[in-house]
DNA sequence: GTGAAAGCGCTAACAG
DNA sequence: CTGTTAGCGCTTTCAC
């Protein structure tokens, strides 16, 4: 049997109440007693069992992370969220699942009772089941890289992202700017769509649905195999694009890939860009948009936990920026081209 | 307050010690009290309250998943953990560290007391601290992708790694086999040397520290930058390798990086052979052995559930075999070449 | 300041 | 088959 804090009181000859204050360093005792409590603790190697406090203060020190892929993009954000946690007494209990239907048991998991104080709900949409679970539950939670009104979120601008990337491939001398897109029930993937279509309609370029290709299978669509696929299929379409904006980088080496099967040359006959950012992709020379992956990951976690431990308060929607980067897959821009020619 | 056996008792006219029976489907209750507890507690949306089951049963059902670094080797074993887990009742805690001593601040946490029923400790070398700690505390234990006497464990064999990527290389035609090692802590890394000395032993040919190179930094060096930075170092002494096994892919998209800013062709100048083949990265043409990452992470789960529900019994040691796949980062084997000219 | 005592929600003998 | 009764280890009033 481990040591209990009746050890300890029995030791310090003291009362459970009196060692369990010195523990929680909670109100007014005695500094002799305190001493000799932390001492005794300390000697008898002492360890707070996790269950029995949170059953006593009818709370976790769980905090739950759902998810719905497992790419490199959650790689990052978990960093973020773990390294945060780790200032904490908090633990993270991590669901990664392959698909909508395993978020949602994953989900049910999460907010067992008990289970988690918080709820990290991660790229997923937020359906109306989903929204319900949530709210029923008692968990607190936040949302990362998914919105839902009535939960506090933080949020790359994929909007904002989409037109970046579309503007950039136009800037750099595409006339017609196909789109990859990941699974379009995907609330980023979405999104990214319509910052596409504002900058094409921006520009005065009429949106063609032939240049737009969709990952229509089951998952999420931001795997290589998905870029392929959904390149391959558009690459079979009548019209061929000079410019692709692909909705993920892993998408993107997907999209070089099926380039490379048909012989075509990147950004000659294609210009790619993809979104991410992705350090393992670094040096693979693909044009993107960065997301701060490792900072949203920490910031929510900093706001769930803020909000556990200041009981809740208004809920904020944090939006970030994401960046462009520009590498190989695509030419330079016009203008930059010009002001080199003068030098 | 939530709904609890007090309630459901309380409904069905009932002791809650009837409730818990049945809600444990243990021992011989009456069909009928059965259908209606189970009734009712469905009615009330009742969810056991995990902190006090465990505290009750004086177990847990959670499993601490620690590990070194995130890198997509820990991405592919992750899911490997998850897919076997929720299979079961058992939920994942992950501690992710990126140095030994994050390690070891991440193992005091997920061996607290009550916190974790079992402990996958994974790629990180068993020091005699660790161990110490490991055996001392009541969690059941498995290790994967490293070793310990005393611990189950589940294993790619390494030393048969190094020895094949090193052979390949050197069936391929190349005289100057070099070596890009992550930090010769890792245990994984330093038996991928011992295999690649072995096979230029038994292939006759002289070992050669100037040939080899690892990452001496703080961290463990399965990284694409500190692939970079140990081959530029490589690049930088008197004799230059004609084939390179480095010890990750990771690491070795930073080795193509840095041949590419010297001007190095592969597999031409210098053949490349790396380690785990992570699936972001087989269409980047770097032939690697296969470590069945997906495969280790649920098999080593799957033991770690056994011992935890059959009271532990024997520690295997397991070890799963990599493979070689031939890709365009190195040359065709000489046989190869030879059948083909025959054709 | 400190102790006694009542739970937190559930499990597990032990009777019956 | 089912109820009674102790706890599991800790927190938290409420007195003293």
């Amino acid at each position: 049997m481990d040591v209990t804090i009746y050890d300890i009181a029995e030791r310090a000859s003291v009362s459970i109440a009196t060692v369990s204050r010195v523990l929680n360093n909670s109100t007014r005792v005695a500094e002799a007693t305190r001493q000799r409590v932390l001492e005794i603790a300390d000697e008898l190697g002492y360890e707070p069992h996790t269950s029995a406090q949170n059953l006593a203060r009818r709370q976790s020190n769980l905090i739950a992370v759902v998810l719905p892929w497992a790419t490199n993009f959650f790689l990052e954000v978990l960093r973020g969220v773990q390294d945060r946690v780790a200032e904490t007494s908090y633990d993270v209990l991590v669901y990664l699942a392959r698909n909508n239907k395993e978020v949602e048991s994953r989900l049910d998991r999460a907010l067992k009772k008990g289970r988690a104080a918080g709820v990290l709900f991660l790229s997923n949409p937020v359906t109306d089941a989903f929204c319900e679970k949530l709210k029923n539950s008692s968990a607190t939670v936040v949302l990362a890289d998914t919105y839902h009104d009535e939960f506090e979120s933080a949020v790359v601008d994929n909007v904002l992202g989409g037109y970046v990337a579309t503007n950039h491939l136009i800037e750099t001398g595409c006339r017609s700017v196909g789109l990859i897109m990941a699974s379009p029930r995907s609330v980023p993937s979405a999104d990214r769509r319509r910052g596409y279509v504002k900058a094409l309609t921006d520009a005065g370029i009429a949106v063609d649905e032939d240049l737009i290709s969709f990952d229509a299978e089951a998952g999420d669509g931001y795997t290589e195999d998905s870029g392929y696929r959904t390149m391959c299929e558009l690459l079979s379409r009548p019209r061929r694009p000079d410019g692709v904006f692909v909705t993920s980088d892993e998408q993107a080496i997907g999209v070089l890939r099926a380039m490379r099967e048909h012989g075509l040359a990147v950004p000659d006959d294609i210009s790619v860009v993809g979104f991410d950012d992705i350090p393992l992709l670094r040096y693979a020379g693909l044009s993107t948009l960065r997301q701060p992956m490792y900072e949203l990951g920490r910031f929510a976690t900093e706001r769930l936990i803020k909000k556990l431990e200041s009981g809740d308060g208004e809920s904020q929607h944090t939006v970030f920026a994401p960046e462009l980067i520009v590498r190989e897959t695509t030419r330079q821009a016009v203008a930059a081209v010009a002001a080199e020619e003068e030098e």
